[in-house]
RNA sequence: UGGGGCGUGGCCAAGUGGUAAGGCACGGGAUUUUGGUUCCCGCAUGCGUAGGUUCGAACCCUACCGCCCCAGCCA
């Protein structure tokens, strides 16, 4: 954890359920054991590191046990890529899995025994109807369904057929496995739920081993109750399948219990959205296939690869998710409180430093020709353990474009023509001329320092209310900035249905700047941590190669500016 | 008159019959060589609405309103 306390109890109503749970005994002789469930078919998002959180934090804080178990029931979406990706998302956040590594692959066979045991007992059956029949049997919402003409087949047939199913003597879409519940149920979900299909498919694990697959509904229950999961947490829409999972479970305890000892339990928790960007798989895709972001990992992407690349670091996230909290109510959480994360965790940690994103260049003209001094300055702001660092100043340097003014409003306290600004650290200096191309661009500054304002040795009195960052022209490297702003220009792009949400991506979420001048102590920085530009926001040095070789570093937020909110109003 | 779920300030979220925690955001002020940080202060006479029970209701009861999810051989 950071730095800040955060020792509070949990206090969402899921950790206060497995609290009684066990004050009750109601989880036996067993601890409390949670899983994350993922399908290998693509990458891991924001939402997902909540989930993932959320499990592994459950298991920690009651000293029990934590599964990561791949959902790979389904060979046609699903990749050994996406297992290696999710591995590695998760392993970045910080929740171990020790040795607990499971796929539910791994439980095929013992699930196909599971299945047969319900085909003897009456409760399942090998159903002929073609993938439409079956829809309409199924009835309506408000409609009961119909009774397929083969759920009364004998169990010997059924036997037989699901056992020639399984030797592929089928083929695709034309049987599959049911469970025998009740097509009159108020709930889709048990009338008769299909609990194994034919799928003539290669499974990324089991290879050609298999030609049926078992369903998610059949499938994920069973695979709780056989790694003894005490607490299944999953999200709302699985709410009405709890009714399925339950008869799964019951039957699985009943039906097969030299291998399932444990009735698990399903609890729901809402999914939770971001402002300013887009969470479901589809509308990620989009962005990435039609090149909208770059790639998968792309830092404006809300997925953990990105969010990764950007430089948010897995403390930031967890904080993200324990202030966002949990519950059953559908939820927004603001941009502005990941942000809030991010920026408390690095105040306190990341080392100041100055580059000029947008330089104008400042001729200080009562300087001493070729004079270099060099100026103390503070690594990290009240933290004298963090030591300091010597910058070099001389006659020609850079600042901000916008720092400057040549018609200042009222409150600017930047510099301005026949104004003072104080360079941080250095000394003030005096705007006395304004030097423009054709266009009207202001392309130098000639100014005059006060020899008596050095900073810590101030003799003037002078009280400037600016303070501006800067650079020396003779000592700067270079460097590449990306600044990132919100993918999105509305709060909620997925708000209105009728207009395609890549209609408002911010063509400005990425603004490359290129060679950059930054001060020297830049050219020592470790490729993977973490700076604030100083009065520019927080970067990461991104450890990936950029094409000219140069380093370049992702704006991971920007300091809060209030500056920009009075200017706003006017 | 299908089933399930949810409604507490701008966004989250505690609270589970005793008179509305906290965080973020927002507004104001102080400090500040980052318009950053930090520190003060403010921010629901109100808990979807309307009735009812009670000495007392966000919490209990009734009715209504609104929003979300479900008719994959996806998960």
């Amino acid at each position: 954890m950071s730095g800040h306390k955060k020792t509070e109890e949990m206090t969402n109503f899921i950790y206060t359920m497995i609290k009684e749970d066990l004050e009750r005994g109601a989880l036996g002789d067993k601890c409390v054991h949670t899983r994350f469930p993922p399908e290998p078919n693509g990458y891991l998002h924001i939402g997902h590191a909540r989930a993932i959180l959320l499990n592994y934090k459950l298991a920690k804080a009651f000293d029990g046990k934590f599964n990561l178990r791949f959902d790979d029931t389904n060979p046609i979406k699903e990749e050994q890529a996406f297992v290696d990706s999710i591995m590695e998302d998760i392993r970045w956040l910080g929740a171990d899995w020790g040795e607990r590594l499971f796929f539910s692959s791994d439980y095929f066979d013992i699930k196909y025994q599971f299945a047969v045991r319900l085909v003897e007992a009456g409760l399942a059956y090998v159903c002929d109807l073609s993938q439409e029949e079956i829809r309409s049997y199924r009835g309506t919402l408000t409609e009961a369904g119909t009774e397929s003409p083969y759920r009364n087949r004998s169990s010997e047939e059924n036997l037989d057929l699901f056992e020639r199913m399984r030797k592929g003597e089928f083929a695709d879409g034309s049987r599959v496995l049911r469970a025998k519940i009740d097509m009159a149920s108020g709930n889709l979900n048990m009338r008769d739920p299909v609990i194994y299909r034919i799928l003539h498919a290669s499974h990324h694990r089991t290879g050609d081993q298999w030609c049926i697959y078992p369903m998610y509904d059949f499938d994920h229950p069973f695979s709780d109750a056989l790694e003894g999961i005490t607490h299944s947490l999953c999200s709302i829409e699985y709410a009405d399948h709890r009714p399925l999972y339950d008869w799964i479970v019951e039957n699985a305890v009943n039906l097969f219990p030299e291998a399932v000892k444990y009735r698990s339990r399903q609890t729901e928790f809402a999914r939770m959205n971001l402002t300013y960007t887009v969470m479901s798989k589809r509308k990620l895709r989009r962005l990435v296939e039609e090149n909208h972001v770059d790639g998968w990992n792309d830092p404006r992407m809300p997925t953990i690869a990105g969010m990764r690349k950007r430089g948010y670091t897995p403390n930031s996230i967890a904080d993200f998710q324990e202030r966002s909290g949990v519950s059953r109510a559908d939820s927004t959480a603001e941009l502005a409180l990941l942000e809030h994360c991010i920026r408390e965790e690095l105040e306190t940690t990341a080392p100041r430093l100055m580059a000029v994103t947008d330089p104008i260049k400042v001729i200080i003209t009562n300087w001493p020709e070729a004079q270099t001094e060099m100026v103390g300055m503070e690594n990290i702001p009240g933290d004298e353990a963090a030591g300091s660092r010597q910058v070099p100043f001389s006659g020609e340097i850079y600042i901000e474009r916008d720092d400057f003014m040549e018609e200042p409003p009222k409150k600017f306290f930047r510099l301005a023509p026949d104004g003072e600004v104080r360079l941080k650290g250095a000394y003030v200096i005096r705007c006395d001329e304004v030097f423009k191309d054709e266009q009207g661009n202001i392309t130098k500054l000639h100014c005059t320092y006060d020899p008596q304002t050095r900073s810590g040795a101030d003799t003037s009195g002078k009280k400037v209310k600016g303070v501006i960052h800067w650079v020396s022209v003779e000592h700067a490297v270079r460097i590449t900035t990306n600044l990132y702003d919100n993918l999105f220009t509305i709060e909620n792009p997925e708000e209105e249905k009728d207009v395609d949400f890549t209609l408002n991506i911010n063509p400005d979420s990425l603004v490359v700047c290129k060679d950059v001048p930054a001060e020297p102590a830049v050219a020592e920085a470790t490729p993977g941590s973490r700076f604030q530009f100083l009065r520019k926001g927080y970067f990461y040095y991104d450890p990936d190669a950029s094409e000219d070789g140069k380093p370049f570093f992702n704006r991971i937020v920007k300091l809060k500016d209030t500056w920009a909110k009075v200017k706003k109003k006017g």
